[in-house]
DNA sequence: GCAATGACGCTCT
DNA sequence: CAGAGCGCCATTG
């Protein structure tokens, strides 16, 4: 398989996420310097093994939803580990985009939002 | 090496 | 506001 280089870096920015935040797979190439290629994200997620460290998770569609794949069990998996995180979907299955949106670079010392895993639920 | 596929996103209708 | 289409390019057959 060998790293193309191109996976280390989308690895890297996933990992970056911090806890009880998520990140869209647009966000996360452009992040990675590959700008509008969120496919090659979604491509480099699915390369990941079982037991990876990559919060893979964290990662979600510009819709804010758990993109389908190849094994629909594995949907609700992620789903699990992020409210496992504190962060639930309302009843559209949607995420709490506004609230869970990971800020790069946003870890200056006003940031007030706390690691989400403490805004469990929140009501609107 | 060519053709098809895909855990997506943006634009147009 | 919702649905359909096109583009992006690495990986696989």
């Amino acid at each position: 398989m060998k790293n193309t280089g191109i996976y280390t870096r989308i690895y890297r920015v996933v990992k970056r996420i911090p806890k009880g935040r998520v990140a869209t797979y647009g966000q996360v190439a452009s992040l990675a310097g590959m700008a509008g290629h969120a496919r090659q994200v979604g491509y480099a997620l699915y390369a990941l093994p079982e037991g990876t460290e990559i919060p893979w998770h964290r990662v979600i569609n510009a819709k804010g939803m758990i993109s389908s794949r190849s094994e629909p069990v594995s949907e609700e998996k992620q789903r699990l580990l992020l409210e496992a995180e504190g962060i639930c979907f309302n009843e559209e299955k949607r995420l709490r985009f506004n609230r869970y949106r990971w800020h790069p670079g946003a870890k200056k010392a006003g940031l007030k939002n706390p690691t989400a895993i403490e805004l469990v639920c929140f009501p609107d």
